[in-house]
DNA sequence: CTGAAAGCGCTTACAG
DNA sequence: CTGAAAGCGCTTACAG
């Protein structure tokens, strides 16, 4: 490795001191059109790039937005962290990504030690006194935990499910089964509860199997449902995955979709518009999620942290394809 | 906010220098056992937390690894980040992820900033000179370029595309369709040549379509395919999400696989084994792929980035699932 | 074992 | 317009 170039080093060949390298750079304007060009010379020639390290801890920040999520090998967050990578290079930030689920102590230390500026968090089952001990703006995606004192930014899952809902129930479904996601998130509470107050007040039948947002456990409720006397025609799965993993069991297991059950998805993932049959689903604008919360978090920032804004909620619409069809006879 | 404490905060409570604080946290059998009490009580009653910013300035290192890849809303690298995250994390370091694809003046930064101590590539597609400028140890992963001057972990893929094609013809089909990856792209070169050295070398008939790994070009691809005299009844994709939009565009024009027509794809991502019908593809070790090179990089990080080791080959095999069948009369 | 001082590589009031 | 000096929050030879 080539030794660094520093600013002294600059300013030792421009002939000026280093407080004229920092200004030639950052503000051009308040130094003399002569010394600009000698400064920038001895910057071409050398090839020197600002330390940010020392920048930003001269100017106290860090230049960087933290990204914690249960699990990162999880497709679903994608397209969010794409988002969130263009909206904070925009603003001159770097992008950290950790998985939430490191243990509670390097969690703890994430919050204060100086190399973040804000935590865009996607986990509802942290421990709150935790997360409230971050001396850091924190805004919540998609999860969120009514114990963390920080905004929210998510769709109405509730909502959402009585929307599957009232879709089967349009088709003539008149039982209904909902795979819900794992015991204690926040999401699989909200749509199981949505599921089970739609299905209430239109008078259907229904049943919830457990299930944890997975292709396996959704391979698993098909073997579960197929058992049943009186089989469900409309199941309602808390993710994509679920109702992916329900399907190809189903279909392995001798059923036909839509054509002995109808499946509706959760998420509308990449793979939903080209599965065999594609995935009737929730809509999720992750990309818009994804922009919105690091607009939000990057504008926290500036207004010192001080969490402004009320809690938002994104629009989550409904998206019919192959995998519902009418209520057989 | 509340005021972040400093360590000169918590030397002022212990009444001992900040040198010793220092100490009693990071070597703390050089400190006397009653000023170590002193010291970690101040801390207990501050929640006082290293700065690791000023600390990295200080040991001029930046404490963090960057991962630069040309899509992050690409699925095919959530394992991939996963596991490096995890290793990064073992040995204390932060994970930074950028989009390779964010500006030829910001990505030249990035080597230079302070702000990373080393770079894993998955973009063999950006200029050399520029990577190579870089003052920091890189390594590349899956994608590679030959003129860059870094090491590079990834698999045969022109071994891996043989398999492909010995699968093929093992099941009698004679006339094979490659449907490619993006033009130019080293990965896309390698399968194809090493598609077409194995149809050579088998004496099977054959022809290449392009395509740029996405499922729509799959889907483009069924339809140009359908529309042959004599269609080949072997398709070898060179990714998984392109055999995923060949397959379903070719079933919804009526075909049926592999009736009609069988299917190889290249990476088996997660979908692959759920998808109607289970996806034959070359399975990829991305786990196994992003925690060696992270692992590999750490390595580079603590010998002085000198790359001592070679370039590493991991080994990619067939896995055999229902979109291959035995070749029509 | 402990402290005063220097320094990581920058920026920024403060003078002039 | 420019420079000398202080300081961001740490760590680490150097003394004692």
């Amino acid at each position: 490795m080539t030794p660094k170039i520093r600013i002294s080093d600059v300013a030792a060949i421009a002939g000026v001191s280093t407080a004229t390298v920092s200004r030639a750079l950052s503000t051009p304007e308040r130094v003399g059109k002569d010394t600009r060009e000698k400064v920038l010379k001895a910057v071409r020639a050398t090839g020197y790039r600002i330390n940010a390290a020392a920048r930003d801890l001269r100017q106290r920040r860090a230049g960087s937005i933290l990204i914690l999520a249960p699990n990162l090998s999880n497709t679903f967050f994608s397209r969010i962290f794409a988002a969130i990578q263009e909206e904070a290079s925009a603003a001159g930030l770097i992008v950290q990504i950790s998985d939430s689920r490191i243990g509670r102590e390097k969690l703890a230390t994430l919050g204060h030690d100086g190399r973040a500026d804000g935590i865009i968090l996607l986990d509802g089952g942290l421990d709150p006194e935790l997360v409230n001990g971050w001396r850091l703006p924190v805004i919540q995606l998609c999860e969120w935990n009514a114990a963390y004192d920080a905004p929210v930014l998510t769709v109405d899952n509730s909502a959402a499910a009585g929307l599957a809902v009232e879709h089967l129930a349009g088709l003539g479904h008149r039982n209904l089964l909902h795979i819900e996601g794992p015991e204690g998130n926040v999401l699989a509470t909200t749509r199981r509860d949505g599921f089970l107050k739609a299905v209430g007040d239109a008078g259907i039948d229904s049943a919830v199997f457990e299930g944890d947002f997975t292709m396996e456990s959704g391979a698993r409720a098909a073997h579960r449902w197929a058992a049943l006397d009186r089989r469900p025609t409309g199941v309602f799965c808390a993710s994509d995955e679920c109702a992916i993993g329900f399907i190809s069991e189903a279909i392995r297991l001798g059923f036909d979709v839509p054509g002995d059950v109808s499946v509706v998805g959760f998420d509308d993932i990449e793979f939903a518009d080209r599965f065999n049959p594609s995935l009737t689903t929730i809509h999720q604008p992750r990309e818009a999620i994804g922009r919105t919360g690091a607009q939000y978090l990057i504008g926290m920032l500036s207004d010192d942290g001080t969490p402004t804004a009320p809690d938002y909620s994104i629009a989550a619409h409904l998206v019919t394809r192959v995998s519902t069809g009418p209520a057989p006879q």
